[in-house]
DNA sequence: AGAAATTTGTCCGTATGTATC
DNA sequence: AGATACATACGGACAAATTTC
């Protein structure tokens, strides 16, 4: 089999599908992802390539990986409103992350070009529905 | 040959050599590593072993590697003298705040105008001097 | 401008080591 | 001890970005 990777590698598209299971709850955080071999069998993919993309899931805050134990979904705070709660405010954050060119200020700091991607974690805090804080947290993209 | 990887890893051993070339400056920060081909012959290892050398350099802020180009040492900037010395990473923050137009992205999430000014506060944290990671923190100005 | 060479990126398969259950 | 799961290492092949000629 070639390995033509059009757009997006094969290991980011198993990494976002893995990173929808968590997010729809398909996966609950705190719990295993299935086992390495597991994931080579559903997604027909070579173990390097799941490695991969588990990294990647690792990189982004939404896994943690413990030798001869497996890789853990990890939690991403909201604990679901269910309102009521006398009135504490609804405090609420959600977490994405995409990797994005860096732009003149951050290839500065970081000593890169510009064009170059740089991993963007962004979270934003909202306070009864409203917007009340965006964080960016950017880090150079790193493999493995 | 077989893998038997006693105490330290073999990526990890030929991360630590080029680091330490770095360090002496045997490696010019700003200069190009050699390529992966060349160090698989030096070390006599394969190429995956040597990317895993190489991404530890990265991780660890001592190399950014950039498609089609080969891998480049990062500068260390001033080790920044003063104090105890102690041990364990020196880490270093710096802060600063400012008006700035929202744009697109976050005069969405904040409904209001792009032109429309947020309250970003910088925090750019350095470890042994090198840019570890930017983050930006951007909420509405409030007026009184 | 274009072709070739160089260099890193992705993917596959296999084997063995090490940690946990 | 055995089974399971992740970690390291080898080899080969093709894709994509960059540089060189």
């Amino acid at each position: 089999m070639p390995t033509p990777h059009y757009g997006q590698p094969r290991y980011r598209a198993i990494a976002e599908e893995l990173r929808r299971r968590i997010e729809i709850g398909n996966i609950t955080p705190g719990t295993l992802l299935p086992a390495e071999s597991a994931l080579m069998a559903e997604f027909r993919a070579s173990r390097g390539t799941v490695r991969s993309a588990l990294a990647e899931l690792r990189r982004t805050g939404f896994a943690m990986t413990a030798h001869g134990r497996g890789t853990v979904a990890r939690l991403q705070a909201a604990p679901a409103p269910t309102e009521s709660e006398a009135d504490g405010p609804a405090v609420q954050s959600s977490l994405e992350s995409r990797h994005t060119p860096a732009g003149d200020d951050l290839a500065r700091l970081f000593g890169i070009q510009p064009e170059e991607r740089v991993l963007e974690v962004q979270v934003v805090t909202r306070e009864n529905g409203i917007v009340r804080s965006v964080v960016r947290t950017y880090s150079l993209t790193e493999e493995d």
